[in-house]
DNA sequence: TGTACATCAGTGAACGCGCGTTCACTGATGTAC
DNA sequence: TGTACATCAGTGAACGCGCGTTCACTGATGTAC
């Protein structure tokens, strides 16, 4: 069957699409390219027409993954003052409703560990990402000077992660909102 | 050949030690069993005179890690009088040294998604980990009660653990002592 | 004390399985005449 | 307008590879007599 060029880039966007969701829920090394064609409605031989290698749709599933939390994020905050944004963005960084959907959360939180010790042949790109991420959050965050906002990003977005992490290990509802109250409460405190 | 009892232990022990390191520097999913017997000494094929599974290998594994930053952490509180203890922590914790040396550091910064996503089957048991930890930790954290020092043990716990993992992405040295610097101080100013 | 046997940590070939990747093929649609 | 051909997204068998696990075997040492 042939489609039209339109439809080859839907399909395309499709695998992306639910390939940074498994990538998220499942791990960097959790994610088969047979899943991923599963999941789209494709069998695993068509992959290589829309990609060079795994890496590759890793690669993007990335991109992917981050433009969304940057959307959820930049979409939380448009209707906050400036200087209060960042309030925002840990309230909504921070929600349950996050917490328990990784696959729909930050690649951070569900990957770090993983994106540290990926190969040297994509780290450059992953780090792109990051510093990629930062510039799209520094608006938002408390300080006056740029120098000020960046360590405020990254104050608040480890100890976010971190939070994150640590409530996702743990089994019951409950203690996970505890977690979660309790960091967001220290980090409105801090600023 | 034969050996005596002891010398099992101690080549048990031996399997352990390195299966741990491993899968803090390599992840979960990143340890081959071959891998950790050749670092042994050993072939493959002997592994299950010492372990029931991969599985099994790797809850001792993950055991040993966290005894192994718990005694780090203990150790480095020693001197320092009660109440200045979770100073000492986090210096220790955030250590440029730790950071860089994941294989010695922390499973939670070098797991905690992996630990999230570990199947039913491990689970609980990864769970009696944490609240081990937690345990350990609590005599050395700040707060007069023991929620105030629980809620202090997340979030001081949460922040560190970001912070490494972010650090651990970056690529070069200064940006991640930037990171490891401004944690650190303000860790130090919240409580 | 010396000898025959039992034990069992360790070896390495073999297994079944899932994976990333390749490739000959299909067949619906666009294009050339 | 109708027909022959070219295109190329998608299919599914096949590949080589690494993995966890099994198993018959080895041979040094402990034990029984």
């Amino acid at each position: 069957m042939r489609y039209s060029p339109e439809h080859k880039l839907e399909i395309r966007r499709k695998i992306v699409k639910d390939a940074s969701r498994r990538v998220r829920a499942e791990g960097l090394t959790g994610v088969a390219v047979g899943a991923v064609m599963k999941d789209a409605g494709l069998t695993h031989g068509g992959f290589y027409k829309h990609f060079e290698s795994k890496d590759d749709l890793l690669l993007e599933s990335l991109r992917e993954g981050f433009r969304e939390i940057e959307d959820t994020l930049a979409h939380a905050v448009e209707k906050s003052p400036p200087g209060e944004a960042w309030k925002e963005i840990v309230k909504t960084y921070l929600s349950l409703e996050l917490c328990e959907h990784p696959e729909r959360g930050c690649p951070l939180a569900a990957l770090s560990p993983d994106l540290a010790r990926a190969e040297t042949r994509i780290k450059p790109q992953i780090v792109a990402e990051l510093v990629n991420y930062k510039g799209r959050m520094l608006p938002f965050m408390p300080g006056r000077r740029t120098a000020d906002k960046e360590r405020a990003f990254f104050v608040i977005f480890s100890t976010m992660i971190g939070a994150i992490q640590i409530a996702r290990v743990l089994p019951d509802r409950a203690m996970r909102e505890k977690v979660l109250a309790g960091t967001k409460d220290f980090l409105l405190r801090s600023f």
